[in-house]
DNA sequence: GAAAAACTGTACCGGCGGTACAGGAGGGGC
DNA sequence: GCCCCTCCTGTACCGCCGGTACAGTTTTTC
């Protein structure tokens, strides 16, 4: 019982650096099982297929994921008060959570999934899209708050802002790995914010006013 | 000559389609010539291997890439004088252009590579690179002429500036594929545009002074 | 110490990427 | 009318990989 999860684990630790290095088509379960020191047998007691490891992946993935979301913006919201402050602050966290990371942003699974869709069932592209909605709703229920205390200076629907920073963290990410610049991504989350500071901060004059 | 180039191309579609979908491990050569209509021996005296295909794939991806770029921001300059509103146009016209595409954006193929970056040799990853940076100057170029006419209200560097266009269209790209929502690329892009026009456009405020 | 969990070993299948090489159809130039 | 070049087809073969099957063994846990 604790052992196999362990064993499980290394299994999953090793697939998820392989795949987002190689996608899931490039990933060999022979070189899993290599790197693991683990038979073939050993591997399919664990997943009875690439496809039950793939769902695993995902899930542990997205779980990580929302974790350290959770983490971010629970610190920024105990640190500062003002819904628009504490919101900037997260992503100033984030952006250097990001880029203390030495060899940049490994990659994203949900991106990886959604480059692959025809290769898994329905119910991984499913887990897929809920961690995408389930991104939407997080960064929503923040402009939320912030809408209730701030106005925008430009109409914007609320559930397209929300997507908006899933975007530039996504699109932040393959910029990232294409150029081989880790900064990048951290630096577009900055970028992201200013977008955000611009658009309910009060401005200037209108504080002289 | 003429017959061959025509081959080619039809190789070349059937596995742009399939490799978006898919990715390129998850794309067998198998495949793509059972669709072609052609022989293992006539898909090999194309391309010499995968990793051939691979890198004549990225190079047609790129250069339709820039074309499509091209023709939209030079008929934004077109029509208006003004660097910003031409630009925010452009970005009209390039929102419009990808909701218009019925069955949403594809994918991008500089995004699919970078996900795959282990399974290519340097001069892909090379390109990869290129692509993103010449991404990057254009854009650059673009708020370079905008700068000169308006000061930015928040203090931005213009790569990064430029570099964000980019990422919101992969990241824009990547919630589409995930959602399946065909529209919240081209949502993201109009996000885009708000920002630009309020990092740029002078308030109303100060108009009004 | 027994039962259950966590594996190992072996043998096998079919698909796929890739190689090798011989040969043929069709068109353009001489 | 012949030749050569491009553009393929056909056949045979190799080794890797995903996956199956299943019997046997070690390790953990209670």
């Amino acid at each position: 019982m604790r052992k196999g999860e362990e064993t499980r684990t290394r299994i999953l630790d090793v697939a998820e650096a392989a795949v987002l290095q190689k996608g899931f088509g490039g990933t060999s379960i022979e070189e899993l099982i290599a790197e693991t020191g683990i038979t073939k047998s050993g591997f399919f007691y664990h997943f009875k297929d690439k496809n039950e490891l793939a769902k695993a992946l995902l899930n542990r993935y997205i779980e990580n994921d929302e974790r350290i979301y959770d983490e971010i913006f629970s610190r920024a919201r105990d640190l500062v008060d003002d819904p628009l402050q504490s919101f900037l602050l997260g992503l100033k966290l984030l952006s250097e959570l990001l880029s203390d990371l030495p060899n940049g942003h490994p990659g994203c699974l949900v991106a990886t999934v959604c480059y692959y869709e025809r290769l898994f069932d329905r119910e991984i592209r499913e887990t897929n899209r809920n961690a995408v909605l389930a991104w939407r709703h997080r960064f929503r229920g923040m402009f939320e708050e912030i809408m209730a205390v701030y106005t925008p200076r430009e109409p914007v629907h609320i559930d397209q802002l929300a997507d908006m920073v899933s975007a530039v963290l996504e699109g932040g990410i393959v910029l990232s790995k294409a150029l081989k610049e880790p900064n990048t991504l951290a630096e577009q989350i900055l970028m992201l914010r200013t977008f955000v500071k611009l658009l309910f901060q009060p401005s200037v004059e209108v504080l002289r006013a």
